[in-house]
DNA sequence: CTGAAAGCGCTTACAG
DNA sequence: CTGAAAGCGCTTACAG
């Protein structure tokens, strides 16, 4: 019968490390941190023996952070990111996305031996769990997710330690961080697949336009639309009204209602629900991809990825290393780069779904 | 334009608000963690500077833990919790569990002053950020969700912290920490609701047996049939072949399968899968619910809730409050208990999906 | 009921 | 290239 241990041993301190290693403290600890200043065999020799000893797993994370906080220097720490998980009035599938963006953003954080807080900020309130992990100095900087907007960054810039923002913001008035993706870029991409196997009249439905993206995806296809030369009846990127319920009738209906030119291919810009389409479309007869191309959005991380229709895909996990990557190095450079931005592409994945029109 | 900030502003502390109070330091740290000793003039007058000061989001976390660390004293630290996201071969709708467990755990931890942090491992040296957060003394305790067996506890409990396990694990072993859902009662739920209105040919489809919840719960509906003296055709009980893609042909061929006397209801034991299983079995001219009554099973956090079909619910994200509120009691306490369990029980909503049988 | 002082385990300016 | 010593901002045993 295995007894649960309720306190930590004594760990092992640098001092240990220090007289094992034949060395002061003070070498002991430039030798850890990679200070230029100490001899390579004395490095090694301190290297070692925290290996031996068991100190390889790092110092005392709070002794740490206070003895660094006396100097300005140029280390600056990177122990710890606030995530800031903001939870709107709408939700829905946001969740999925942050739990992607989360997801990259610690493998990131991790490799840089860092570690991700996380915050979910729903109300008013719950500012003061923001407030209280920067004035106690817990985390160095935030990621923030959700629908970010002017006002959200000002409380963020009052608790003075940087933040990076994840996917789409309504910021207007001040620079900002982030890391985005090219959503416009999304519905270019579907097009030209589409276009290149012969499609010209190639319908848009997605959700109504609470999220930045939608918008975003919506405005990129029509311009697409144009520049490919494509059919550009304004009935193909209307907000198709069938698209919450997806109700077989309704979606029957918007297919009669094009008359003798109905869409060849049909790009369905939001996240997981083409599948459902698809049953849709099937059980009023009508065959994909034969009668219908049909491509999908999938705003997932990698392995989330189980359908095997011709999909655009955006690396959210990836977006969410990036982010991590963009605030290491604005918290360690200390440069004076104001504001940055990363737009990340989509990629398109070739699946059975879409076919060139007969 | 505002200019981002970046170094932290020096802060105040506990020097200044002892300063301004007009008290050592001593009495003003003693006052603020309400100590008995301080008399309760000098507690408020201590408290209303701290609240002027802007003292009143909390000391410095680094200093405050290192000196606590000299002592083993009564109050051990509950600052931060690590929560393990332990990503198995298996993966799936484990996110959306995951999500829901934590955002639970998330508000109860936010409550006790304490914060979350998010540690995913999925390959094996993925461990070697957990033992990181453990030695440094990041952590006063884990929460842990995913494929739990002994090996995982024993190697947690070798970081001398204690432990807790969200939902169902695989441990013989030792004695453990959980907080789980009680799988059998769901079908049992189920069960008892369609009972209740009369029908006794009762289906149960669902997963492949991967997760132990969907043991328990195949389980729980097969013992729940037998005392409910309902109709017992092990057809019902048996795994459904049609579930993994749903097509409409193999659901067809499965209803027919019974014959003369197909199931009156269904329940369908498996999160997310149900508004689709509706889709195909009204596309092959089943009427629910006249013709088969359809029971859900809806395994997230309360306000992910949308669907209207009566479906049973179990509270994923109380299941993360209560977990780190039993983590709390045995992070502080310190008490002799060994091992506890916490069982939630699931809750059926009555939709539309359910009537007496005609 | 209160305060002066020691000390937690590191980092780093300073003096060799 | 190295070490003795100061100090980060708290908590708390100890002495009133």
């Amino acid at each position: 019968m295995v007894s649960l241990p309720r306190h930590r041993q004594r760990a092992v301190t640098l001092q240990d490390l220090a007289r094992r290693a034949k060395v002061s403290p003070t070498t002991a600890s430039l030798a850890l941190n990679d200070h230029p200043r100490v001899a390579e065999r004395t490095r090694q020799r301190v290297a070692a023996v925290a290996q031996r000893i068991g100190f390889h797993n790092g110092a005392s994370y709070a002794a740490r952070r206070l003895a660094r906080s006396r100097t300005q220097s140029r280390i600056i720490s990177f122990d710890q990111v606030g995530f800031i998980y903001l939870v709107g009035p709408e939700k829905g599938d946001l969740d999925l996305v942050c739990l992607a963006n989360m997801r990259g953003a610690e493998h990131a954080l991790a490799k840089l031996r860092a570690c991700l807080v996380f915050v979910r900020v729903e109300e008013r309130e719950d500012w003061e769990k923001v407030e209280r992990l920067a004035y106690t100095g817990v985390v160095d900087g935030w990621l923030i997710t959700g629908a970010v907007n002017d006002a959200i960054v000002n409380r963020l810039n009052a608790l003075r330690l940087p933040h990076v923002i994840l996917g789409d913001h309504r910021c207007a008035r001040g620079p900002v961080h982030c890391a985005t993706i090219n959503h416009a870029g999304v519905a270019r991409l579907a097009l030209e697949h589409v276009a290149a196997l012969g499609h010209r009249r190639i319908a848009f439905v997605g959700g109504s336009m609470r999220y930045v993206y939608q918008e975003q995806m919506r405005d990129g296809f029509v311009s697409a639309q144009r520049e490919l030369g494509l059919d550009t009846d304004p009935r193909l990127s209307a907000h198709a009204p069938f698209w919450d319920d997806l109700d077989p009738h309704r979606v029957r209906q918007w297919l009669d209602d094009f008359g003798a030119s109905p869409p060849t291919a049909i790009f369905a810009g939001e996240f997981r629900k083409t599948e459902l389409l698809l049953k849709v479309l099937r059980s009023i007869g009508v065959d994909v991809p034969r009668q219908i191309s049909l491509i999908s959005y999938e705003a997932a991380a990698n392995d989330f990825q189980v359908s095997d229709l011709t999909r655009v895909v955006v690396p959210l996990d990836e977006m969410g290393r990036q982010a991590a990557l963009m605030l290491h190095k604005i918290v360690t450079d200390g440069s004076q780069v104001e504001s940055s931005e990363i737009r990340l592409a989509p990629t398109l994945i070739q699946g059975w779904s879409t076919v060139s029109p007969s």
